[in-house]
DNA sequence: TGTACATCAGTGAACGCGCGTTCACTGATGTAC
DNA sequence: TGTACATCAGTGAACGCGCGTTCACTGATGTAC
């Protein structure tokens, strides 16, 4: 009887096949997992196999090392962040106005990326951690379903108000390195920094007024 | 000889008395050293120990734990940074008018806090690496030589613009936070995010528009 | 000025830990005939 | 439809590593008389 409700309770070593299944697929899962409480460093190969119920060396048959599981749990990180982006801006309604439009479209890139930080601070981190070592190139499942990550997705909001005529042509050039720079500034001062104990009605205002500072300095 | 060569090389571990004199310091020195290159990570007890040419346990003479370590090495990386900061506020010239005197103090903070990242990367994620297991009481050490932290300077300058007439008092509340997020967010991007393999001169370009942005947004 | 003694900074040895990674294996699956 | 065989996903056992931390110690120093 103990044993069933083992069995019951400790749901991830239980496994009736040889075969797993989908292990890169759980290794993935459970990365992810663990970033998510616990950012970059708490992505343990170990860790990984434990939770997909298999032994450590299993996970060598689809990743090359540790650090390759990461890089696909970063990749991960980024989607997502890129899918709550695009899902915030899907949602926001069209204006008569185009350069109300695009600057709400700006607002909606700012405040979803602020949110995702505060929602999900270890994804956030493990998206934006950077190892020294390794190539910074681009890989694949770091976009959104539109195929954009999320600089991207800031890059296009610029574009956007350009043709709008909300920025002028002049501006455009390096103006997401400015945005970006103060959202993920107060992303970091909001997830662990300073402002980490702020009520969430308090960070709606500053992220507001650091959106209008942006909109008004760009 | 091959002894007298290797006595010579190997600096750290020789020692003539018993006594080390002031191991707390060497500790902190060594740590200090480690997190240069290498961040909070890299502040391990025992490569501390070892460059202080003492057994590891010695440490505990002085520090209860690692993280007590580590606490006081973040303390003195935020204490350069103070100190880097000020020095970049003395070099300032006074102006007739008070209102550019305040945005020049203004714009030495900004421009000093991103000198300082990209000269001692390490040091500056130190600074800014948050635990989240310990109370965020400030700690003595954290200062520069006119007791004001970091984040207290740049209030003092946001003050100053307000006295100086360069700032409306109605936006002052909460303006340090805008400041930081900003400044601090450009940081990230240069120290290890998309821009750290910008040119210094260019990154000097980024830096004055990007500070020009909080001037005028703010 | 000299001696006895308490203090406590640094030693020596060891602990348990969890990690990433390598090796030779076994047994389920899919394919060719 | 049935059998032989190659493939290769997951196993079992082990490795070396460096870490933080604990224990009982030793020997230099400063203080009291």
């Amino acid at each position: 009887m103990a044993e069933t409700v083992r069995a019951a309770t400790t749901s991830p070593p239980v496994r009736s096949t040889y075969r797993h299944g989908d292990l890169r697929r759980a290794l993935l899962d459970a990365g992810i997992a663990l970033a998510r409480d616990g950012g970059p460093d708490a992505v343990v190969l170990r860790e990984a196999t434990r939770r997909a119920g298999v032994v450590p060396n299993a996970a060598y048959r689809h990743f090359a090392s540790r650090q390759e599981l990461l890089q696909a749990v970063r990749a991960a990180a980024l989607s997502a962040l890129a899918t709550a982006m695009e899902s915030e801006l899907a949602g926001l309604r069209r204006r008569r106005d185009p350069a109300v439009f695009a600057r709400a479209r700006l607002r909606a890139i700012g405040s979803s990326y602020l949110r995702f930080a505060q929602a999900e601070p270890g994804l956030f981190r493990t998206a934006f951690w950077a190892p020294e070592e390794l190539p910074d190139t681009a890989g694949p499942g770091k976009a959104g379903p539109s195929g954009l990550d999320p600089f991207e997705l800031l890059g296009a909001a610029l574009d956007g108000m350009v043709e709008a005529g909300a920025l002028p042509r002049a501006r455009r050039p390096g103006a997401e390195y400015l945005a970006w720079s103060a959202v993920h500034g107060l992303a970091m001062l909001v997830i662990d920094g300073p402002l980490r104990r702020l009520a969430p009605a308090q960070a709606r205002e500053i992220e507001q007024r650091l959106i209008d500072m942006v909109e008004k300095g760009l």
